[in-house]
DNA sequence: ATAACTGCAAAAACTTTGCATGCAA
DNA sequence: TTGCATGCAAAGTTTTTGCAGTTAT
């Protein structure tokens, strides 16, 4: 964890940014919330908590160094709102989403599913694949539980 | 194209909604710009042209109808703006797309690559896909060529 | 008549910006 | 000192909502 948070403060200091401690509370919160995907909102709500004097403008600006500096990915489910996820430890493609159309649960997949596909698409499609949003909407294993009963 | 239009009228009366000459001049812009991914505000301006007293919420009603007939899908690129992609005639799921980092294009991919994907997603994750929604980010045709010269 | 639909304007929701101030090298 | 960073409030965007009036059945 401290680790990780090091990690990044390299990575501004390599591009010439600060880690203030404004900018290291919002990692902390998104580092501790790994698993959930936060809008720019909830992570205002939750550095709010321990750091009460940060502006939610200071957090959309942290958020956007981050997404430049690939450190989060910034997605879209579909709701109006932005979320940001934190890139996992040497990953290099973004990971997958499962989202459930009943329950609005949010599952990841890290494994990297889309390697043949994307071969496909450079070679039949002539497209350098840099990176890719790949998201499955349906019914997660509980609420398939749900409907049955 | 009048084909089209008279599937999607009779799709509206299943859910016993009116083909509104409204609605109707929206679906004309979605058909005649098939190939584009217009957000609300341009198919606003579109269907301006033809029918000056529509409402830009009348747009947005009318859009938001269609996401729910699956008549269209609605998309996200990444910039603020939500867009409105055509479905297909017959196509069970979403169509992919390609977006140019370089350039912004938009290219499309009709063809499902998925279906092996998703046998693996149903199998190892339990998740019943319904739909989904693929993106690659990357260099288009056009803009590898310019970086060569 | 009645229920759905529309345009307009207002409001809401989300995000960005301007600016005076603060802080660190 | 110089330039980056911050908080606050204001402004900007995009989308939704309330409502009175309209239209089709």
């Amino acid at each position: 964890m401290e680790n990780r948070l090091e990690k990044i403060k390299k990575m501004l200091h390599t591009s010439s940014y600060k880690l203030t401690p404004q900018r290291e509370a919002t990692v902390r919160v998104l580092l501790e919330n790994e698993e959930d995907h936060l809008s720019a909102e909830d992570v205002y709500l939750l550095v709010k908590e321990k750091s009460p004097e940060i502006g939610l403008a200071t957090v959309y600006r942290t958020l956007e160094l981050l997404t430049e500096l690939k450190v989060v990915d910034k997605i879209n489910f579909g709701d109006g709102v932005s979320r940001y996820d934190l890139r996992k430890e040497g990953a290099a493609h973004f990971h997958h989403h499962l989202v459930c159309i009943e329950c609005g649960s949010v599952e990841e997949i890290q494994e990297d599913l889309l390697d043949d596909v994307e071969a496909i698409v450079e070679e039949k499609w002539n497209f350098i694949v840099k990176d890719h949003r790949l998201t499955f909407h349906g019914i997660c294993k509980n609420c398939q539980k749900k409907g049955k009963s």
